[in-house]
Parts: C-alpha cells; structure tokens; sequence
DNA sequence: TTGTATGCGTTATCAC
DNA sequence: GTGATAACGCATACAA
C-alpha cells in the first residue's frame, strides 16, 4: 500500500507536510495542499492506523467486553447497536470482544482490548466477581466502566440495576393482585444477577408474610429451553401455582408456549412475568408482561461517563437505573382477589 | 505503561532477547529466560499490539462490516456470534464495524478495517451495489468475502443463497397444497435480497398460470411493524387470501400477530410462510413456517476462504447454499384441496 | 510555510 | 545465545 512517504515525494514535498495536511495541525499553503490532495487521490493513499494510533498513543476506539452466553436474544442485539451508535456519535469506534464461557476467557478478552490499546474499555461481566472488577479498574490506567455489577470500591464506575428491588416489587404487585401461589424460576445461580432476582422474590413473599414453599422454585439457566423444562418440573411436582415469575424474558417465553403446550392458559389461568426486555415482544408473545431494564439508558450514562473521563473528568456519584414493570395482558387478578 | 525496553532493562538483556522469549523464535538460554520471565512480571509488561501490528504488518483479525438495520432479532445475532467463534477458533479475532444506514457509512466501515489493517475482511452489503463490491474485491490486496450477494467477476469470493429459488420453493409448496389466494408481503425493494423474493413469488404464480393479483402484494420494511401493516392493508383492500409469505421472520411474526388481532385464525383460516431463521420461534410464535437460511454454514464457509487466502490459496469455485423449508403446523391444505 | 530529526514499541536481520 | 540496529508508518518539536 502507498505510503505517508510516497505521497510526499509524488507531491514534492515532505512527509511532515502530507502529515499537516491530513491532520490540519499546522500551517499550510493551500496551493500545496492542493498539490497532496492530488498525490493522495492518485496514489491511493490511506493511512495506517496502527502507526497513527503508535504516534499518538490514542486509538479513538471504546472497547465492549460481552460473554457469548448473552448473544442470544434480543437484549444483546439492543445493547450492541445502542453501545456501537453512540460511541460513533462520540467519533469514535467500538471493539467488541467475546467474553466466551469462563473467568479466563472474559480476562483474556478484557487483557486483548487493554493491548489494543483501546482508550477505555466497557465491561459487562458474567464470570468475573466484584472483587476482581475493583482490582482491574484501579490496575489500568484507562477509564473503565463495568456494566450490571455494583462496585464496591469504584462506586463510580459502574452502572447497575437493582435487580433485587425490581423482582420484588414485581412480586408484591402479583401479591396485591391476590396471588398467593406464585412459582418462581430462577436464573443460573453462579450470576449475581440470578441470585439477586430470586432474593427479590423471597423478600416479597417474607415481607407477606407468605410462606416460601420450595416446590414453587426451580432453577433454570436462561434460556427459553429452561423454561419449557421449569414449568415441566413444576407440574411434575404437582405444586399448583396461580402465576409465575422467570428471572429472564427468554425463560418465560419458553414457559408460556410449554404451558400453552399442556392446556393452560395465560393468563387466565396463569400470570406470567419476565425480565429484561420486551421490545420484540408485542409482536411475539404478546401475554408476556416483563420487568424492563433501561438498557439504551444505562449504555448512554456509560459511554458519557468514559468520554467524560478520557477529558479528564473525575466522576464521584454513583447511578443505578431501576426496572420498569410493564404489565400486560399477562397479569390478572388473582384467584382469591 | 511498562515497555519491552524496561524489561530488558531490569533483566539485564536487551530488547531483542526479550522479544525472543515473548514470540519463541530463536534460542535463548533458560536461565535468561526465567529472568525475563519475573521481570515481565515485576513490571506488569504487556505487549503493544499496536507496535506488534505495525512491525509484523498483520493484526491476526478479521472484519466484519455489517448495518445496523440488521441488528435486532435473532438473524444477527446468529451470524454475530458464530463469526466471532469461528475466527477465535482459528486464532483471530473478530473486528465489528457498523454499516449504518447509508451507502456512504457502509463504505465509511469497509474503509476503517481496511485503514485498521484487518488481515481479511467480510462484508454483509446493504446499500452497495454489485458492481461495487466486485470493484472492492479487486482495489485490495487483502482477502475480502461477500456475503449474500452473487459478485459477477468475483464469483468466488461471495457465498450466497438462491432467495428467488427458495421463495420460488416456499410459494410452490402452498401451490400444491391447494392454495391459490396467496398474498405476499416484501422486503425493502431496495435490496436485492427483497426483490429476488418477490420475483420468486412471481414465477412461481406464472409457473402454474395463477394470475398476479396486485391486491395481494403490499410493500414492507423488514420489521414486525410492517409486517402487521401489511395485514391491515390486505385487510382494508378486502383481498382475500388463504395464505400469505413474509419476506422474513421479522415480518411474518408481525403479520400473525395483526391476524389474531383481528380474529383470523392461523393457520385454520391462513397459513404464513417466512424466512431466515427460525431458531427462536419453536418458543415466540410456533405457528409459523419459514424458509431456514443457514447463516451458520454460510459464515463458516466464508471464515474457511478468507483464511485460506490468508495461507496463499486462491480460489475458483462459487458456493451456494439452498435456503430449506422448514414447515410447521402454520401451513395446511388450502381450501380447495 | 516547510523540512529535519526523533520517538512511538515492536520485530527481524545482522553481526558477534 | 545474545546484542546492536534498522525497519514499520506516522506525528510532532524544533529549525530554518
């Protein structure tokens, strides 16, 4: 490929002056620029990159840090576009990085942004403890933000929801409708997030005064299989239930078409209530009502944050963005109401 | 940040011993090399990449250029997710740029992997033409692979699927169950991908001397929304049909959506049709039918030429792969049958 | 307004 | 086995 250099002697000149021209730092005569605008286009010319971003030590470029796991769905699908839009508003590029199945190979995908040398990095951690997340933000130079993890140390750099808070009032909305019997599927339990939602929904029923019949619980790993698999166990177990609660919208889509599958109807029969995102879900399922998390929202405070951060801004507040409960058709009055 | 030279440095070697260890080539004596080794360690040493880039001129990535109109549903993340895995697998890594929504932007995207110096590129055109894409091919000397889309001068270095045959395929099926009263609903008839299902549509009506009935054609967008819009527009033009074939899944949920709004029962009363990926849909909308794209084999397809290339292979065989229709309880005999 | 010289952090080709 | 040293392509401080 045609050269900074080549571009110079085919115009006359010296690199430092087809720098100047490119850059605009710097004085420069417009007929020479002329002459290197020329050179440019019959060369071919287009810079490098890497040796840009060497010389500077600046690469414009925010790096993303997602596991595999999450690429299903629609949620990851909202999360990308939004983080990649809106980083490209900020001129600047996204990396995205695959955290895959494991704490080695969501560090090794954090370490591959780092050599990249990207000039912030955007975690959203699956395998990584809190602990560990608080060490690399103050190990790295770079601004960092993590996604969905409440930091303890680095308060400010993150940007959360309280997973606990919104499981619970959803549960207590099911309460004050007049279920009682209210089965529950959680989520993987090595996930924060998991572990918080099912807490969510035993401080509910504890704060009831309802008694927490284990057979109303059963543990499920995300996605829509495990949740045909959830209501198949709890039918199983004949534990009846006027309505469900699945720690994912994916879960509870597979739960709604396993127990239209067996005859029962939501939700006249059944409520049913996810989490996440319900965006595709109108056209999809439409008895599906949902605890909607503010992804566009929570990537906007994000990004601000780092760019703000890149300027030398110091941060000291922290943000959490609570759930939205959007109940539809779904949710009835309870049996006994 | 620590650098080669301060390893060396408190090592007591010099930079080339260092980067001798680092990359394996050469010999060096073990005992230097555990020195190096706890040095690197002191230090926190990382490699710059883009130094390592920059010397080696090879990044060891691929890119992938794509629009954003893609990203929501299912399709996208499917082809996301298995690029990044198959180019991991192959020691690389994948690079994401957004196409947007523009042939500048999509343009704009090629060029920053190219300026980014990914070692091969794919692109999954949307606004480029054809004729643009083969001139692309050949300008650069790096591998570039087309997705579906059929290159002219450049036929091997595109991997597509046949849409007209397979929409051809899809309206035949109907045919032959009996329905003659089958509406349809297009993509954006500014992508080739939109207007080879139509015309697919098209032929075969002509093929068993079925007259085109232009009440029964209504122009969509891709998404769900347009998709319910189509409906209500068949709906409000009094066309009757017994059976109708979205352009895609996205489109075909929506319609089915707006059918039982309206009370029309599917597929008693109409059967629906899609196309591209019907992963999701055993649990979102199981009466739905569609004509399977196989992104995976596609992308695998694809990775296994670029790096082939990669090696100094060169190529001379086209690929096509034959979307496969994948009937569920959506289609039934039509009314005449 | 332009050119020269140096540095960015590596790799790689020589010598020793 | 190991150490200088010249690339890699660009930016930039300093001269001119």
């Amino acid at each position: 490929m045609a050269t900074m250099l080549e571009v110079a002697k085919r115009a006359g000149v010296s690199k430092a002056t087809v720098s100047r021209v490119l850059s605009g730092n710097g004085y420069v005569s417009q007929e020479t620029k002329d002459r290197v605008f020329e050179a440019i286009a019959e060369s071919g010319y287009r810079p490098n990159l890497l040796a840009r971003n060497l010389a500077t030590s600046s690469t414009q470029t925010l790096g993303l840090v997602v596991t595999n796991t999450l690429y299903h769905g629609v949620y990851f699908s909202e999360l990308l576009s939004h983080a990649a839009r809106m980083t490209e508003d900020r001129g600047r590029q996204l990396i995205l990085a695959d955290g895959k199945h494991s704490a080695d190979e969501e560090r090794a995908a954090i370490q591959y942004l780092l050599d990249l040398r990207c000039d912030a990095i955007i975690i959203y951690p699956r395998f990584l403890s809190v602990e560990e997340m608080d060490e690399i933000v103050e190990q790295h130079q770079q601004p960092i933000m993590v996604l969905n993890r409440r930091l303890r140390r680095h308060a400010s750099h993150c940007v959360w929801s309280d997973h606990k808070a919104s499981s619970q009032a959803a549960v207590e909305k099911l309460i004050a409708l007049g279920h009682r019997d209210i089965a529950f599927i959680t989520g993987s339990l090595d996930s924060p997030t998991g572990v918080e939602r099912l807490s969510g929904y035993r401080s509910a029923l504890a704060q009831h005064d309802i008694a927490l019949r284990d057979e109303l619980i059963v543990e499920g790993k995300w996605t829509p299989e495990t949740g045909a698999r959830g209501v198949e166990t709890l039918l199983a177990r004949d534990a009846s239930f006027s309505s469900l609660v699945a720690s994912n919208d994916d879960m509870a889509i597979g739960a709604i078409r396993q127990l239209h599958l067996r005859g029962i109807r939501v939700p006249q029969q059944v409520s049913v209530i996810g989490f996440d995102d319900i965006a595709l879900a109108p056209y999809t399922v439409p008895s599906l009502s949902s605890v909607k998390i503010p992804v566009t929202a929570m990537i906007q405070e994000t990004i601000n944050r780092l760019i703000f951060m890149l300027d030398g801004g110091e941060f000291n507040v922290q943000q959490t963005f609570p759930g939205e409960l959007c109940l539809r058709e779904s949710v009835t009055a309870g049996p006994r109401a």
